[in-house]
DNA sequence: AGTTTGTTTTGACATTCATCGAATCAGTGT
DNA sequence: ACACTGATTCGATGAATGTCAAAACAAACT
């Protein structure tokens, strides 16, 4: 997928910084829909309950729904609120199984957010 | 290359799992403290426009706060506002010198979060 | 002094968001 | 059929957020 690289700025040039008189280089920008789909997912972790709920999903590879509830602090359906942002973020995905239902992380996101930020470079 | 590897999750370990009459193991929860910071560094990036200003400055080491405003397309006020922001969350950094600001981004900032995702592990 | 330009803060407004109680849906039982 | 439990949705409320115009601040220049 559309993944940074864009190089906007000659790579090895550039060392002397406009100081005076002229500033501004004009520097490419995201395409407004990239930052738009990274914001999203950013949005989808800018909760500590969110945070809470993804980090038991990456310690224990599958988690009941009914156990979030009680280890975040919340009532079951404000849970569920934030379950759902995750899953619509496509950061998680939940099956049920019964009466429970039980909810993975999905890594292929989780490393896309890492990726689009070039942080592994 | 920045690509994947990172086996996000222990190998072959914890297939069983449980079905019925029993759902909830106690899982280990994150402190308040952490997800909270952690939700705070989300949270500053959980916005369009602060993405694009970090993706200016990951591509181009440093840029003139004069040249964020055109490039994200929000007055000058409101990109203030952002930077601001991401200052605030620790991920960016403003020197002036003379009459313009210069922004960087701060590589160790954007590192934790990549981290506290778990991610490389 | 005053002017000009770049940047930030203030104040106000509209929108979004987190939260919970109550109602509803989904499965498993009796 | 009914009851029970887990999970989601609905409705409402208070808080947080993004946005901009206007004012204030900062630095350089006449």
């Amino acid at each position: 997928m559309t993944t940074t690289a864009i190089s906007p700025i000659a790579p090895g040039s550039a060392r002397t910084l406009p100081v005076l008189n002229d500033c501004c280089t004009p520097s490419s920008t995201m395409s407004d829909d990239d930052a738009s789909l990274l914001a999203g997912m950013f949005k989808a972790l800018a909760d500590p309950a969110r945070v809470k709920i993804l980090s038991m999903l990456l310690n224990a590879d599958e988690v009941c729904a009914c156990d979030f509830s009680a280890s975040i602090g919340k009532t079951a359906a404000t849970t569920s609120h934030h379950l759902k942002l995750l899953r619509d973020a496509g950061l998680i995905t939940g099956d049920r199984r019964g009466t429970w239902i039980y909810y993975r992380v999905i890594p292929e996101r989780l490393v896309a957010i890492r990726d689009a930020l070039s942080l592994g470079r």
